[in-house]
DNA sequence: GAGTCGTGGAC
DNA sequence: TGTCCAAGACT
């Protein structure tokens, strides 16, 4: 099948649908500020409209424009970021705008192409970003994008893999309309996140429905191709629940890795049978007990991990090892800090009963 | 090209 | 409870 002439309208149907059928309130659709619309962009990489809105009230309110984003401590946006998950995206965002300021002038790059040349800005992300800040007729292809189109145009083969993106890239270029890019985008991503969705597509409301292959020929449920399935390794974590004076000691995590750049608590090696001492020569504190706690399961994409937490009681000792990568939390002050999900479970949990008797055996 | 990177919603 | 994966990018 030639795809760049059988398209049946594809556009001008799916603007016609839009406009009454398509979403206009949410938070980012007020502006055409491109920074505003670059920080949606960013937050809604691989994450639900609905866990978005709140963060995405919260940062605007502590930066409201791009200066301000750059002037800020990376650990400020990191904490606003902190839940949100992916944090590269907030080390990434926090480097842009500061690239932004010291390559453009604090003006933001009006092109894709120029877009797509700052940290954490791929060819998608900066296509949107030019469609909707400034007009800019570009193709944008995320998930809602492949899903439309590998159903309308019967496309088979997993998305991830290399031809199959490469030929719906050229799909979605070809179907650009010659006008009203913005709304064609957004268009677009409403059709997949309300009814083309993953599980339960409301084909009998679809202005698609024909033109679509995959309705045409029953294959609805069967496209896009599922990504292939691969065994999720277990892992195992134990960590040290360092606890003086009611402040718990953090750790800055690894810049690459897991949980990157953020503080977390500190992560007792495998080969360490004992965490107390295991504390007491690697931070010079003095435990005065040490008990493991309930474990709890964390789910990742492409691992499980399992992490114990072993609270260890310290003598105050004036909180050595007190330096940029290292800070004495109070547990009456979880909010502000920019900590990974689990981690703040467990910190939440000792700050709701930091007197309860140990639940798991004794370290020692 | 295949791994890595978080979290929560849907089923 | 498990499985899949969402407005992807980077290495």
């Amino acid at each position: 099948m030639d795809d760049t002439t059988q398209d049946g309208d594809f556009a001008t149907r799916l603007i016609a649908w839009h406009r009454k059928h398509g979403r206009h309130d949410l938070p980012w659709q007020a502006t055409r500020d491109p920074y505003r619309i670059w920080l949606s962009e960013i937050m809604l990489q691989q994450t639900q409209v609905d866990t978005v809105i709140p963060y995405y009230a919260r940062f605007l309110a502590r930066f409201p424009d791009l200066a301000s984003l750059a002037a800020a401590p990376v650990d400020d946006v990191l904490a606003l970021w902190s839940g949100l998950g992916y944090y590269a995206r907030a080390r990434n965002l926090h480097k842009a705008a500061q690239a932004v300021v010291a390559q453009h002038g604090g003006a933001f790059p009006r092109r894709a192409a120029e877009i797509a040349e700052l940290p954490g800005i791929g060819r998608s992300t900066a296509a949107a970003i030019a469609a909707f800040a400034f007009g800019e007729r570009a193709a944008i292809l995320d998930g809602n994008v492949k899903r439309v189109l590998c159903r309308a145009f019967g496309i088979d083969g997993f998305p991830g893999e290399r031809a199959v993106e490469q030929r719906l890239w050229a799909l979605a270029e070809a179907l650009l309309p010659q006008t009203g890019i913005g709304t064609y985008i957004q268009a677009q991503m409403d059709l997949g996140a309300t009814l083309c969705t993953r599980g339960r597509p409301a084909c009998g409301r679809c202005p698609m429905a024909e033109i679509c292959v995959a309705l045409r020929d029953e294959r609805v449920a069967e496209l896009p191709a599922a990504r292939p399935k691969k065994a999720v390794p277990q892992r195992h974590a134990r960590v040290a629940v360092i606890v003086a004076d009611g402040r718990v000691l953090l750790e800055r995590r690894p810049p690459s890795g897991i949980w990157g750049g953020l503080l977390a608590l500190p992560e007792v090696p495998e080969h360490e049978a004992d965490a107390a001492r295991w504390v007491a020569a690697r931070y010079g504190l003095t435990p005065r007990g040490a008990t493991t706690l309930a474990p709890l399961n964390h789910a990742f994409t492409h691992f499980r991990l399992e992490i114990t937490p072993v609270r260890v009681d310290v003598a105050p000792a004036g909180h050595a090892v007190a330096d940029g990568d290292h800070r004495w939390l109070a547990l009456a002050d979880l909010e502000g800090a920019g900590l990974p999900t689990p981690v703040r479970r467990i910190l939440t949990e000792l700050a709701r009963a930091p007197q309860e008797a140990p639940q798991g055996r004794l370290a020692f």
